[in-house]
DNA sequence: CATTGATTTGATAACGATAAAATATTAAAA
DNA sequence: TTTTAATATTTTATCGTTATCAAATCAATG
């Protein structure tokens, strides 16, 4: 960053010492006024600006806070980062935005990096593929002040923040049955050792149980988040033969429920008369859809206020009570599941 | 962050001085290997973290790159905020990300808190309503490594990464007068202080003065980014009598061209029959729409790639010459132009 | 066995800021 | 004017790490 300006050189120039410096402009009481006005005007003078390099060495504090996710597209997490960073900026905090790419290897080597840049926190949302929780486990031990959101580790006695996702899996899959009459319904899920691939996976299996409805393993498809894994869960079903079609598809989350219905279209079926389809987010793209898609509107913006703020919480006041925090979805009935008049 | 195992704890642990602990773990020459060895498995098992704020106080580097975006909406900054990622990444940089929304007092803020965060170097896309130049050209002066990506700022020796606005400006514009015989097309600007308005105004204006157009000042109506700001303009421009609507509206960016076509439905009006309208982004809602909308794709993650890249060179290099780089888009014909077959 | 040269380790200072303790200065009270 | 109290400033040490130079250890050579 070039050759700064410091303490020491402001000190100098004005012919007294460091100390005096660092006081008048820290606004703290013991300095003389006349002293304060021509510390602050020969700073502005000289570019000063305060190295928190060495702040935070000596007060252990950084304002800084790391925000881990497993991926940055244009769904879900850029929206919740808004939500974080409309709360750390507030509170003066810095983001320090890494992306783990939904592999466990690089979250680690990315929680190590903030934890060697001392940030004062972590925001962490955790990549597929994890089985091993000692990682965390001796982190959180460490005292380091941690909060999950969307995608949490439960146990570990860190805060985390989430949307409900088995009981709004439950009300979408609701929908189809008692709104449309589906008794065939299919599942394209998450990977099963995500949170939220499991917990929406249940959420499915409840409300086909509480309706008395044929589970079929052929119709459970383990998949994954993104476009191309909707398009070959999709695939993979239709490979069925016609009659074990089912009337109506439950998608992990909205990106996958596109791949999906493109699958669909690709072998010429229509979405919903030939088969309904319901998602999961609320993508910006949702609505723009052909038909336009039923999903669940998670309030992403929401989950990254929330989380922002039980961190800052904990991190300002270590008795801070770690809680899981819901947030509250609400369904997004559109067309793909065969209501009309959109 | 909790206290921390230091390297004189593990030094005090193995009887040695902080120096050789220091030496063994930065794998330098001039150490023992056995004494590397007891020393790397007893940081290890103490949970040792290296101290970076440290370190960078010692070495005034902290592997740290701030980036400065005038908003994080869904559009385009968090995709050039993965190409920039994917850089960094690689070359063990962290991100520290800011959001100035669109005011200068904000990226103000955000820049002289990265620059007392000591970053390596920043990149920047400025905000609007920037008269005064003073400000960057100080920090420039006093040798910070800083390169302007998208929105730059010109002539204060810094590298810029943009896409080359004006020329794709005209092409579009172009497209509608060649194609489709246009000769009435009205242009819903940007803010006339912000670069890329300028540029794409600019490119506008070339083709109809190319094709011998009348340019009317009617026609032209300084709005802004967002879809509200092109509703609002696309408004403007409807109070005109029927006979002086333009056949045609080439919209500064996507969003704004949302709004536009919006205030176009709601007043009962079709795209492209009644008016053509064409954007300028191609935003991932872009060809979902109705019609789907003509634009420019502009290569966002490439644009991010290409700017950390020269941030990087910059900063480890500093006789790296600064340079403007044009990153070149593409057409996105669809048929909010008038193009049939969609 | 002393000498040389290489290798390995240690002590000290420094990076830029601040906390805490020690002085110095000023103002108020006796 | 002297004493006391309040205010202002300086000095020293420290945060965790590394650069630099000094010291110690070791091996090889004559």
């Amino acid at each position: 960053m070039s050759s700064e300006v410091t303490l020491k050189e402001i000190a100098e120039a004005l012919g007294v010492s460091a100390m005096t410096v660092s006081r008048a402009l820290n606004n703290r009481d013991n300095v003389d006024e006349n002293t304060r006005k021509k510390v602050v005007s020969k700073a502005e003078e000289m570019g000063y600006t305060p190295n928190y390099v060495a702040k935070s060495l000596v007060s252990n504090k950084t304002f800084t806070i790391g925000v881990v996710l497993p991926e940055i597209t244009h769904a879900f997490f850029p929206e919740v980062v808004r939500g974080i960073e409309e709360v750390t900026n507030k509170s003066n905090y810095q983001l320090l935005l890494t992306n783990a790419n939904e592999q466990f290897i690089r979250e680690k080597k990315a929680v190590n990096a903030l934890r060697s840049q001392r940030v004062d926190g972590l925001l962490i949302s955790t990549s597929i593929a994890i089985d091993d929780f000692s990682f965390y486990k001796q982190i959180i031990k460490s005292g380091t002040s941690v909060v999950f959101f969307d995608r949490c580790i439960e146990g570990l006695g860190a805060s985390c923040v989430s949307v409900n996702d088995r009981t709004s899996s439950y009300q979408i899959t609701e929908h189809l049955i008692t709104e449309h009459g589906y008794t065939k319904i299919a599942h394209l899920s998450g990977p099963s050792n995500v949170t939220i691939g499991k917990e929406r996976m249940k959420g499915y299996m409840e409300a086909l149980e509480k309706y008395e409805l044929p589970m079929n393993d052929q119709w459970i498809i383990e998949g994954g988040f993104q476009e191309d894994k909707g398009y070959k869960s999709m695939k993979k079903l239709l490979e069925l033969s016609e009659e074990e079609y089912p009337e109506a598809v439950v998608v992990v989350n909205d990106p996958a429920a596109f791949g999906a219905i493109k699958a669909l279209k690709d072998e010429g079926l229509s979405v919903p008369d030939d088969m309904a389809v319901v998602g999961f987010t609320d993508d910006i793209r949702a609505p723009l859809l052909h038909p336009p898609l039923t999903t669940v509107h998670q309030p992403a913006y929401n989950v990254g206020q929330k989380a922002a703020k039980k961190l800052i919480a904990t991190i300002e006041n270590k008795d801070e009570p770690a809680e899981n925090i819901e947030v509250l979805t609400t369904l997004k009935i559109r067309a793909s599941c065969g209501c009309g008049n959109f």
